[in-house]
DNA sequence: CAAGAGATCATCT
DNA sequence: GATGATCTCTTGA
C-alpha cells in the first residue's frame, strides 16, 4: 500500500514554502523594489491559480514622495499604506483601472512598491479571458493590465500578501543587479522634482515589461 | 509608428 | 468641481 499525495495538496504545501514573508517587505523600499523583480506574483481563487514573474516595479517613498498618494497626508484610501509591511494596497486609477502596491518598511511610515508588470506563467488562457485579448505581451504589461489578468480589484485592499488570495513566492530565479535598470516613474508628472527620481525598476531585455 | 483623445469614478477640495 | 501611479482606439504622416 502506498501513499499517495494530490498534485494540489502537493502544490500547497511548496508554494507555503516559497511565500515570502512580511519580513521581506519591511526593508527600505527602493531595496523591496528591487529583489521583487524575479518573484512570482500568485493569485488563487476556487481551484484557478494564476501566477507570473513580476519584470517592473515603481517604489513609492513616505509623504515626502510627491508622487506617492499618502503625499497628501493619511486619508481614508492611504490609511492602507500606513499598515503593516506585506498589507496589500489596491487602489482604482483614472476612474477604470486597478492597482496593485504591497506595503513596505515599518508600520506608521506610508510606503509602497507598485506592482507595474508581469510575465505570464500559470492560467495564462484564465488571464486571456480577463483581459480579452490573446497576445502574450498584452496581457499583463502594465499595472491595470496586472490587475484585469489577475483578477484583482479593491476587494483585496487591506488583504495580508501572504493569506489564501494572494501572495509571492520565491521560486529560486536570480537576478542580477546589472539586469535590473532604474527610470524615472511613469504617469507623475505633477509630482515636481519627485517626478525625475529613479524609482521605476524593470528587468532588462525582458519582453512583458510595460516599456514606455 | 507617434500623438491625441476619450472612457469613467473614487477621492479630496 | 477637479483630478488622476491607465489603457485602448483613432488619426495621420
Amino acid at each position: 500500500m502506498r501513499i499517495r499525495v494530490d498534485a494540489w495538496v502537493r502544490i500547497i504545501i511548496m508554494s507555503r514554502l516559497k511565500k515570502l514573508a512580511p519580513a521581506f517587505f519591511q526593508q527600505p523600499t527602493l531595496d523591496v523594489a528591487r529583489s521583487l523583480l524575479g518573484k512570482y506574483l500568485v493569485v488563487k481563487r476556487g481551484d484557478v491559480i494564476l501566477s507570473g514573474k513580476i519584470v517592473e516595479t515603481e517604489a513609492y517613498v513616505g509623504e515626502d514622495d510627491l508622487a506617492c498618494h499618502a503625499s497628501k497626508g493619511r486619508t481614508p484610501r492611504t490609511e492602507t499604506l500606513y499598515q503593516k509591511a506585506g498589507t496589500v494596497y489596491v487602489y482604482l486609477v483614472y476612474g477604470m483601472y486597478h492597482c496593485l502596491n504591497i506595503v513596505t518598511e515599518k508600520k506608521g511610515f506610508p510606503s509602497a512598491v507598485l506592482i507595474r508588470a508581469v510575465e505570464p506563467k500559470d492560467g495564462i488562457e484564465r488571464m486571456k479571458k480577463n483581459r480579452k485579448t490573446a497576445a502574450p505581451h498584452n496581457l499583463a504589461s502594465g499595472p491595470g493590465k496586472v490587475c484585469e489578468a489577475f483578477g484583482i480589484t479593491r476587494k483585496m485592499n487591506g488583504e495580508s500578501v501572504r493569506g489564501v488570495h494572494i501572495w509571492i513566492e520565491d521560486r529560486g530565479e536570480i537576478v542580477h543587479a546589472n539586469d535590473i535598470v532604474a527610470v524615472p516613474r511613469i504617469g507623475i508628472a505633477y509630482a515636481g522634482v519627485c517626478a525625475r527620481y529613479p524609482w521605476r525598476f524593470y528587468i532588462t531585455d525582458n519582453d512583458f515589461t510595460s516599456r514606455k
